[in-house]
DNA sequence: GTGAAAGCGCTAACAC
DNA sequence: GTGTTAGCGCTTTCAC
């Protein structure tokens, strides 16, 4: 840098504000140093920036993983609102660890971020100390949540399978059975069994939950619950798939197996994905808004930076308005 | 960190040494300091590291999209990797355009990045002069390089497509036609045009090339153009796309309008995706080692990272000694 | 195995 | 609109 103002014939402080609020100097002085950048090939170094002012250019995401579509879209969307006002991307997947997570945030906080997006309403439990603390800007996405670390973007996992719960009870089904992952290991999985078990209290039906052999990421693992259905002395009339992915499986193997869709077996996903409408019969689902979310979480770290820093207290009552609920829309097509 | 050292009976250098390279401190001190740094709840500022070490822990990656399920398997391939490694990754969309490319690299290289990972190997003009300069471990991934700026690793896209055109002529297609994708976009999508038109010439066969009306990414752009193939007077006998997701879509359209697979119209797809397997028929597709493409630049990087500083000059004979070919396999299902 | 001193390259604070 | 001074929190270097 102070070759770059020797270059110009001005100070190092003059080409420091030339790249960082040029209205601040003066548009010959700008030109001079910006040629003078040219002429020395000069790469700003971050490092010396943030220590100084405490403040770098990069925000901090952690998502579960990168490998499931819907994330990947996400985080696409949150990098390219950040990246209209000059900030960078620092991704972290944990695997779905929830102890990985907090020692992943303990790393990242180490580069010293403007902000911190999580994925998810559950965290390890120095997580919200940790961020807390530091009052940082923070979001939490793809669920909403009772008490916010500071924002929350997202739409109620539980009430969306909740209500394709209802609309397929509506079309008259009684035997629905819920296909989902795991249990402790995706906490979206986990409220949308939960917004199925409530339905189906409220319409007095017993609940059915079978297992995918996997997180439901594939249509193999769809295929094979969809035919541990089939195997049942007694099948269900309606099979509600915690994802698109799986439920479109069900259909192939419905298909391949002479099973009528929806007569003899109704089937729903989540997601909307384009699988959704590609399969055949297409499928009945929830739309979610993944790349909005990414969008919205962005907005909302860039109003955070640019307005009152993050309380410490929080308090619980205005959990609500720190919450940005995107909602979802039940689609209803042929495969129910 | 002057605190953690105080509560640990120290010197800050002892406490760095703790964090950075245990072993060179007694495990009783080691512990100590461990103990001080719970109690103080102290955070490095790798932003004062970096600064004065020249060293950060970071590996900067430039990649076109995310939104490309296929490009999100690498990266996330690639963090793992580097994780091991305590090496945060810096992820940067380049949105296909090769000028952001080398504006994005800048911003990324003030970052001080130990490593950069690039898509591709055509690349903005100044590129290649910027990281050479540098001396920085670089890795260029999903394509050969003919002379690669440092490492690359990838298959040949060229070879890939030339070869799955030839097994579409030797099951006595003649009229076979290419599907792409609007050219000057996607290299790998180009590398795989130029295959085609290669193994079209071998065979003394005319070139067919129809377009598809986005990136391919999506099912519908590849319905919208099976139904311009089959609109035509006389469509080919073969239909080659550039992926399969636009192959899925075409085999859909074909079921939907009763055209048979492969016998009126044979169909291939590029990628071996999860869906070339649940289509109905099944894809013939070119299998690609996306997973594996990240997992290896990570090694490289790390070799780089243990080895020797890279070379500038960079001879241009062991160009091939310097690029990993990971291979392709053409994977005969029953649409072709 | 541990410590003391110096300084990485930038920007905040304050001058002019 | 521009410059001067000081120091961010670490790690390097050198000493013991």
């Amino acid at each position: 840098m102070a070759d770059v103002a020797q270059h110009a014939g001005v100070g190092t402080i003059t080409v420091s504000r030339a790249l960082r609020s040029p209205q601040q100097v003066s548009p010959q002085v700008r030109e001079r140093v910006r040629a003078a950048i040219e002429a020395t090939g000069y790469v700003p170094n971050f490092a010396a920036g943030t220590l100084k002012s405490q403040r770098s250019r990069m925000v901090a995401a952690i998502v579960p993983t990168l490998r499931s579509a819907i994330f990947a879209e996400t985080v696409d969307a949150l990098a390219d609102g950040l990246r209209a006002r000059g900030l960078q991307l620092l991704i972290a997947s944990s695997g779905y660890s929830s102890e990985a997570e907090e020692s992943i945030l303990r790393t990242l906080l180490g580069q010293q971020p403007v902000a911190v997006v999580l994925t998810g309403t559950h965290h390890a439990p120095g997580v919200r100390a940790l961020l807390r603390a530091r009052r940082l800007p923070v979001v939490e996405t793809w669920d909403l949540a009772d008490d916010p670390i500071d924002r929350a973007v997202g739409f109620s996992n539980r009430a969306a399978a909740r209500e394709m719960t209802l609309a397929l009870a509506a079309r008259g089904h009684r035997r629905i059975a819920f296909v989902g992952t795991p249990p402790g290991i995706e906490q979206r999985a986990a409220q949308r069994l939960a917004g199925y078990r409530d339905a189906m209290a409220e319409l007095g039906l017993e609940a059915d939950v079978e297992m995918l052999d996997d997180l439901g990421v594939s249509i193999a693992s769809g295929e094979r619950a969809a035919e541990a259905l089939l195997a049942r002395r007694r099948p269900p009339q309606a099979a509600f798939f915690v994802n698109d992915v799986a439920a479109f499986g069900a259909v192939q193997v419905c298909q391949r197996l002479g099973v009528a869709v929806p007569t003899e077996l109704a089937i729903a996903g989540f997601g909307d994905f384009e699988l959704a409408r590609a399969s055949n019969p297409p499928l009945t689902t929830v739309r979610i808004p993944g790349a909005l979310i990414g969008a919205t979480a962005a907005r909302l770290v860039l109003e955070r930076l640019d307005g009152d820093a993050v309380p410490d207290g929080a308090p619980a009552r205005d959990a609500q308005a720190r919450c940005v609920d995107l909602g979802f829309e039940v689609i209803s097509r042929r495969s129910a």
